[in-house]
DNA sequence: CGCCTTTGACCGGCGC
DNA sequence: GCGCCGGTCAAAGGCG
């Protein structure tokens, strides 16, 4: 706990590991947030860009605030389905601040690198969870296991517990094995949202924060998360998803929400830079999206250059390579 | 006072 | 069957 606590403080310090792709973003501050599109394949093969697959579909209809005293995000998807990845492409993502890399565990057998060691753990821990579930405890008999779709995302973060616009309460933390970490477990508060959450650090590389969502929200982000100045509007009713688009990993929001700020949290959350990560000497990381439902997607060597030029703050989601194919 | 975190106990699955 | 392990429960305490 204590340790927790220090790491917390000197991670703030910490330096970006070997920088292994130029920084595509700007430094200036992000004040918008495009959503990138046609980056990642949802199970029915329709183009969805990333923040689209995890329920930020509307966020390039926001300005952005970030909150996060946290930083660059490397995100790992789980996908749900044991659909096959019909593609795979090549992002460089986010930049700013973060940048993620999703890979399914649902099947247990996705052959794509992970892009960390720790990542290949956890990886590792959600197969077996994920056999463990399906398998598992929770299923009475006659009664098939929910099979709830997991996103993880690793984000090199100082602190554990990212605002992403829920309310989540911790109910247990436990040591898990290989991991110098206590692993956090976290559950939507909202009453009738089973969406959990794992929060760990990596054992590999203690700046980076492993946030594994489980289940899907269905009800929109209920507020700025505590000690956000921004009072939230009302939530708006909920609506169904669109129909042709399947919930996305781990989130399900009612579409538009038509404030700025009940979307704002959430990003946030998973790209929420730490103002000392504006600078270009900040690598960010290879977006690595393998989900079996979406697509593998490996990092390019787009220069910060190219990357900056164009697009605003898209060009900081979506490599050009990628934006060409659209 | 309500909400949250902490933390030890408990439970079930799995491997040996 | 036993022990390990991950996940969850729930009481206690802290905080605003």
């Amino acid at each position: 706990m204590m340790m927790m606590m220090m790491d917390k403080r000197d991670e703030e310090t910490m330096e970006e590991p070997a920088a292994e792709i130029p920084l595509p973003f700007s430094a200036q501050s992000p004040s918008t947030f495009p959503t990138p599109r046609g980056t990642f394949l949802d199970a029915d093969g329709a183009d969805r860009g990333f923040l689209e697959l995890i329920g930020l579909q509307e966020l390039h209809q926001s300005s952005f605030l970030f909150q996060q005293p946290a930083a660059r995000a490397t995100c790992v998807a789980s996908a749900p389905p044991p659909v096959q990845a019909k593609s795979s492409d090549a992002v460089n993502f986010p930049a700013n601040p973060s940048s993620m890399s999703c890979s399914s565990t649902e099947t247990g057998a996705n052959p794509t690198k992970p892009a960390t060691a720790g990542e290949a753990n956890e990886q590792e821990a959600e197969t077996k969870e994920r056999c463990k579930e399906e398998g598992g405890k929770k299923k009475k008999k006659g009664q098939k296991p929910q099979k709830e779709p997991r996103f993880a995302f690793e984000t090199r973060s100082e602190v554990d517990h990212l605002d992403d616009g829920y309310r989540w309460r911790k109910y247990g933390q436990k040591a898990v094995k290989n991991s110098r970490f206590p692993r956090s477990y976290y559950r939507c508060t909202s009453a009738t949202c089973g969406v959990k959450k794992r929060v760990e650090r990596s054992s590999d590389d203690p700046a980076v924060v492993v946030t594994t969502y489980e289940g899907q929200h269905n009800h929109p982000s209920p507020i700025v998360p505590r000690g956000a100045h921004h009072a939230p509007p009302p939530p708006p009713p909920l609506l169904p998803a669109e129909p042709s688009m399947p919930p996305p990993l781990g989130f399900v929001f009612s579409p538009p929400v038509n404030t700025k700020e009940f979307q704002l949290p959430l990003l946030s959350s998973y790209l929420a830079p730490s103002p000392l990560d504006f600078n270009r000497s900040a690598a960010p990381r290879t977006i690595v999206v393998t989900s079996d439902l979406t697509a593998s997607i490996e990092g390019s060597n787009q220069t910060a250059e190219s990357a900056i030029r164009d697009d605003g703050l898209l060009q900081d989601l979506i490599p050009s390579e990628i934006r060409k194919e659209e």
